[in-house]
DNA sequence: ACCTGCGCTTGCAATGTGCAAGTGACTGGC
DNA sequence: GCCAGTCACTTGCACATTGCAAGCGCAGGT
């Protein structure tokens, strides 16, 4: 029985902080909301992340991300079918958590880079463009 | 054995943001962390906090982050030793961390407070049998 | 001598994490 | 039709971390 913050009966405390921390206080969910916020959109492209995700933990992240209101998914095609993880806006606000985080690490922790998570202004996510990669021009029916 | 981020050793990658979490990503170091902006100062204060976090967790996490160069401990007497803990400037600076959670809590969950970081006495429900640690000097009667 | 408070440590069960292997829906090639 | 391959997960199991309660050592007070 998983029961993360059901979002809205604060697990530990009426606090802000803490109520944050329910959700996102462990080591990958945020790491998984920065590879959203630069572009990566598939189950498949954040496994690839360098930090290596395990996959039954991205996949419990990713679920307990979307019962937050943080992600959704949707399938971006039908025949395979093929799902597409977006931060919602909700999750795009997370953004400044990970900004500080980041400020911190490049101040404080010697040899770290930014991997430059604010893309929030700035163009191309220089990676693969995941939905035009496919051509599913062909509907083939069955 | 223990080794979460010697710092600067980096556990999973180069990137600040995950380096940062391999630090503080646990649902207690940044309470930890606020509760000593706040003015605690002793490890009886500390765990008396709204989310009464646990006695062993709240050793070690005391001693990753004096080890992290995040907080440091010191005796603020001597007969009867008793030790005080204090963020140094490296600390501090996790304060902006702790404001884009507290940001983002008050935004998108509803009925959370900001509980004010910027110093305040006494904003626990008034159950707090402490009474005036703050004042090792004197005074300890009922 | 005994009790109390502080600052922890220890034991142990419950929970969470990480790794590898497997599954099922589908497609494309022979 | 059969097989290999991809995607998106799920399952099983070992190991690590958490949480709870209890205990411990060192003071001081009565």
């Amino acid at each position: 029985m998983n029961r993360i913050a059901k979002a809205y009966d604060f697990a530990r405390s009426p606090c802000a902080a803490a109520s944050t921390l329910d959700i996102v206080g462990d080591k990958w969910s945020l790491l998984v909301i920065r590879d959203l916020l630069r572009g990566k959109k598939t189950y498949g492209e954040l496994q690839e992340s360098y930090e290596r995700i395990p996959t039954n933990i991205l996949a419990d992240r990713l679920r307990r991300l979307e019962e937050a209101g943080i992600i959704e998914k949707s399938a971006y095609q039908e025949r395979p079918v093929r799902f597409a993880y977006a931060l919602t806006a909700k999750g795009t606000d997370m953004g400044d958590i990970l900004l500080a985080l980041v400020r911190w690490g490049k101040k404080h922790i010697p040899g770290t880079q930014a991997v430059d998570i604010a893309k929030r202004e700035s163009p191309a996510p220089a990676r693969t463009p995941v939905a035009s990669a496919r051509n599913p021009a062909k509907a083939r029916r069955k």
